[in-house]
DNA sequence: GCCGTTTTCGGCCCGACTGTTTTCAGTCG
């Protein structure tokens, strides 16, 4: 709501700050650890950054009676058709206004006849160029699909870098934004090439042979429109500034914002240039020489989002990440036992290339009947089957498993006497999704051969909710039972996310990281995990995977011998 | 609308690019 009040306040032309104040609090309350209506029980709303007594007083009302009085006046302001024109991109809250205003227009049908018939070219400081440009704007949007997963936009970053270091030996280049802070979702690609400012690199760049449409170029910059509509800018940035500009386009915004206030109260400037002590460049040449000024070490990028992160760095205590060397293996894979393409040697010598120690063959059970679930039979043959297998290659071992369902009854898939046969036992909910989905994960849960709950809220980016599920009692009952949380990593599910990842490590639930991979190139699909586990908080000692084979023999077991 | 150990008023992050102007406004990130 606040988001919204936000837009109408910022069409009608109210002050910037007042708008980004709503934008403020509206992302506080949105990342919130818990429900805003305990803070508000509780009274603390007055100690969430960024609420106000103004705020406080309408949250109040609102969970009081299920209306706010200031929004519904708010948003009556305006026709909600116009306020939804503010993503078209080119198009601002001021010339929309104007347009509202003196052109009387109300939809997206409005907007096009306007520019079609020319009057909005007319405004004042309007022009043929900027109306082509609000066009663009509009076919973007009718084309787009919005924000595209990462696990999408990764292999295309690294095409691009790729194809850039040909016109540039030396020197670095590091994609930027919420690539690098390893965001679920992005928007738009940012990459950062360490070149004195020329027009050349920047001409290769928009010659690339996967350019479609080029959107603009300057002396520092430009911008791409490459195949899925996905915007790739880049910047060419001087060596001595390379380090605050990689700071500076890391973002987040919420972030920068922080530290450019600190940098203010403490007398210095800040800027994608570098860090200033009155004219003086006191550094800029990397990332560390800023946060140094502030004594702060350097914040890893997937950190980056002001979710307390700056503190934790002025304390000392910010968390030493999981890193992809910590990784020993992975839990989540699938054969062409059930639905996967490949055979159980062929995934386990990927593993082994990869590095791993461990491999968890975790095929679908029986009542998975669309991905060719194994039965009770044929998962006792596969036990045989990874045995020998486990003779013939080394350097790695293959764990034994199954992906189990649970059924929307709550029971498993497979009996206790079978399930006693696996090393390990990752149970999910494929079906009945909004039947009492809680209850049978903590059912699932109270199972003492269960060692994973595998994707704990089934979402699936931008085309599904997730189940109907109260993850905090399933993360009660994985406190109580020792049962471990699946991180899938598959690059549409990643699921738990960021911050129900973190909650459950605040909860003391470990991580099992998991990449659902069903080829060998989806186990590649671990540095995206790696990325979540990461936005979450997670150390090495909060991650399953990072344990030697005894080790996570030995975790399964423990559960085996307590009782529920 | 929020915020405060120099402040309860007067700040609130800041630069590039584009298109429209002839010194700047709007938009974006």
């Amino acid at each position: 709501m606040f988001d919204r009040m936000a837009d109408v306040l910022e069409l009608g032309g109210e002050d910037p700050f007042k708008v980004n104040a709503y934008r403020k609090a509206s992302r506080v309350i949105k990342e919130l650890k818990e429900d805003i209506e305990n803070v508000w029980k509780t009274d603390r709303l007055n100690t969430l950054p960024g609420v106000g007594t103004g705020l406080a007083k309408k949250i109040d009302e609102f969970l009081k009676t299920g209306r706010m009085t200031k929004y519904e006046e708010i948003i009556g302001s305006f026709p909600s058709d116009l306020v939804d024109l503010l993503g078209i991109q080119n198009l601002g809250p001021k010339t929309l206004a104007r347009a509202h205003k003196e052109l009387a227009v109300n939809t997206l049908e409005d907007l096009k006849q306007v520019i079609q018939n020319g009057r909005l070219a007319q405004l004042p400081g309007m022009g043929q160029k900027k109306v082509e440009n609000i066009l663009k704007g509009i076919a973007l949007r009718e084309e787009s699909t919005g924000r595209i997963p990462l696990g999408k936009v990764l292999p295309v970053v690294d095409e691009i870098i790729h194809a850039l270091r040909k016109h540039l030996s030396t020197g670095r280049i590091y994609p930027a934004g919420s690539v690098r802070r390893m965001q679920e979702t992005v928007g738009d690609i940012d990459i950062l090439v360490e070149t004195d400012p020329s027009r050349d690199i920047l001409e290769a760049f928009t010659s690339l042979p996967l350019a479609r449409r080029i959107l603009g170029r300057g002396k520092t910059k430009a911008s791409i429109l490459i195949e899925g509509n996905i915007q790739v800018d880049l910047r060419a940035v001087s060596s001595d500034s390379y380090g605050a500009a990689l700071q500076y386009f890391t973002g987040s915004q919420a972030h920068n914002v922080r530290l450019r206030s600190m940098a203010k109260e403490q007398g210095y400037k800040l800027n994608e240039y570098g860090i200033f002590k009155g004219e003086k460049k006191i550094g800029g040449e990397t990332e560390e020489e800023i946060y140094e000024m502030f004594d702060l070490t350097w914040i890893p990028p997937e950190l980056r989002e002001d979710r307390g992160e700056i503190e934790a760095a002025v304390e000392g205590r910010l968390p030493e990440l999981v890193d992809l060397y910590d990784i020993n293996g992975d839990f989540h894979v699938h054969t062409n036992w059930s639905d996967g393409t490949a055979s159980i040697k062929e995934m386990a010598q990927k593993a082994a290339s990869m590095g791993y120690t461990f491999i968890g063959i975790c095929d679908h059970s029986s009542s998975a009947t669309y991905a060719g679930g194994l039965t009770p039979e044929r998962l006792l043959e596969q036990i045989k089957k990874i045995r020998e297998a486990n003779r013939e290659i080394h350097g790695i071992r293959i764990l034994s498993g199954a992906e189990v369902d649970i059924r929307t009854d709550g029971t498993l898939d497979f009996a206790d006497e079978i399930l006693a046969e696996l090393d390990i036992v990752i149970a999910s909910v494929h079906s009945g999704f909004k039947h009492h989905v809680t209850e049978r994960f903590i059912t699932a849960s109270r199972n003492p051969y269960v060692s994973i709950l595998a994707h704990p809220t089934g979402r699936i980016i931008g085309q599904r909710e997730g189940y109907e599920v109260d993850l905090d009692r399933v993360m009660n009952v994985c406190v109580e039972t020792g049962t471990a949380l699946e991180l899938n990593a598959y690059y549409e599910r990643l699921d738990l996310n960021d911050t129900n990842t973190r909650k459950a490590k605040e909860a003391g639930i470990k991580i099992a990281i998991g990449t659902d991979a069903h080829n060998t190139d989806h186990l590649d699909a671990m540095r995206l995990g790696l990325g979540v586990a990461r936005r979450g908080w997670l150390e090495k000692r909060d991650v399953l995977n990072s344990l030697s084979v005894a080790e996570i023999l030995k975790f399964s077991k423990r559960k085996r011998l307590a009782q529920f």
